[in-house]
DNA sequence: CTCCCCTGTATCAAAATGGATACCATGTTA
DNA sequence: TAACATGGTATCCATTTTGATACAGGGGAG
């Protein structure tokens, strides 16, 4: 997300968590430190590049760990920080309104407003 | 937001809410009914073509309602729906976490990661 | 007749974001 | 000596999103 000056908290929040493999990644840390190849397993369709994009962007929010082992061949662990652990109530609360919203598309037919 | 299928929930919440300009058109619409030239009054930096584009998105999602009175000059309101009323405490959790993001940045100096 | 009002639309361009592909570093192993 | 393993980077290109600018429409006021 770019870094201009976000005055909006709304948006400042969004920027930190929408990125279009933030949520993935965001879910697959949870409860669990992984190393870059296992996310790597876990989401077959994100180019290195772009993983290892997504993951310094929430690394600089603060949101994820990187701890790097002088090895080789190099080991990289990503994990949630404290701080980003308290984003897991809000994923919570997106992920049953996307799912009601979801639910409502299927069965509701054609998308009528309701109030 | 793109049209394709959006499996994840948390994702297809996010397509919902995260035009550049929806968290603002959305803050404006709490509490009360207001015609385009109010908000484009209220955003003065977001040109009318997208402003009707973002409120488009919002009234295909449900979340609007577009109210056209058949007049000459056109008027139309724009309104939160019932459904687009319980995305009020999900954005209000997001400000507050925005809000302390925000706060972070400032009196931390550098970003630490604290877990 | 002409301009104003209000809410748009059409067209074209810029910016932001995501991706395909190939290359790098370097100890270990065959 | 060459290939392997891991976690990248460099380049170049595609897609998506946002924006600048100009024009539409049709009744009423001047």
């Amino acid at each position: 997300m770019n870094e201009e000056k976000l005055f909006c908290p709304v948006e400042k929040a969004l920027a930190v968590i929408s990125g279009k493999w933030k949520p993935h990644i965001f879910r697959h840390l949870i409860g669990r430190t992984k190393r870059f190849g296992e996310l790597q397993r876990a989401l077959p369709q994100v180019t290195r590049k772009i993983l290892t994009q997504q993951l310094r962007e929430l690394a600089d929010d603060g949101v994820v760990i990187r701890n790097v082992y002088p090895q080789v061949p190099p080991k990289v662990e990503y994990s949630l920080s404290d701080y980003g652990k308290t984003l897991i109530p809000i994923m919570s609360s997106l992920s049953g309104w996307g799912q009601a919203h979801i639910e409502r598309d299927n069965h509701g037919g054609a998308k009528q407003p309701d109030g």
